[in-house]
DNA sequence: TGCACGCTAACGGTGCGTCAGAGTTA
DNA sequence: CTAACTCTGACGCACCGTTAGCGTGC
């Protein structure tokens, strides 16, 4: 059970779907650190943490690096905190062309699944003596 | 252009859209070998091989290691030639395995695709300045 | 106090990208 | 003859999986 708002790694691995391993990782890279550690120095993650691993499991399947996705989360961060109101319009342009490029590996994306498809359908047809 | 319906590997990559690099590498790994090297030793592919890459090609978004490509080519292959009748529908009982497993991970695609369109969207919405 | 849970190295592995330097082909 | 194409190493890299040995927390 989560204490005071804050998950351990095991938890959070299981709500969102992620290894370990993978969280682990996201932390190495500066990509998802924890906010904060318990006193044996185990990792304490927030709602907001946890939400941030989402963004970047849910964006993974559109073949951006971890690098990419840093700017992602800085730029929804910046959006979020809005101090600056010039730093938050950058911000949110740099959202924009994101979610271009995203939109664009979404079309990929179907079309690799399309595919997938119609060769597992092919799979079936000669698996049951089709030709 | 192709002479005597075989294609050098820049024909081959165009054509079915991997890099040089992939191909070489599907040699090396034993995957889809040229069935054939002109006399300076360049790799001469047939319209059969390059089929194979494609398979591969296709299956891959899947998430399939090189490895399970094998048994699916070498299933085909069986099936395909077809000597021995045990032997073909031993083929196609691997390969009816191999269908369902491929129809799951079409499934978890399927809910990445829907995930990471969700969050293209989501991105828009704050780049748009909303909530 | 036990037992699940977590921690930090550190090595391993897949699937290519990317030169470099030299040879081949049309 | 010369572009354009291809060849073989060989190193590098991203993204984790997987022990191994040891500390934490409820």
């Amino acid at each position: 059970m989560a204490i005071d708002g804050r998950y351990q790694i095991g938890e959070v691995a299981e709500q969102v779907g992620l290894s370990l391993r993978t969280i682990r990782h996201y932390e190495e890279v500066d990509l998802v650190p924890p906010s904060g550690r318990s006193a044996g120095g185990f990792r304490l993650y927030t709602d907001a943490d946890v939400e941030r691993l989402r963004v970047v499991k849910h964006l993974k399947p559109l073949g951006f690096s971890l690098e990419d996705m840093q700017e992602v989360l800085a730029a929804l961060e910046e959006v979020r905190t809005a101090g600056d109101p010039a730093a938050a319009s950058a911000a949110r342009r740099a959202l924009e062309r994101f979610a271009e490029r995203a939109e664009e590996r979404c079309g990929d994306l179907r079309t690799k699944l399309a595919n997938a498809e119609a060769i597992t359908r092919t799979m079936q047809r000669v698996a049951a003596g089709g030709r």
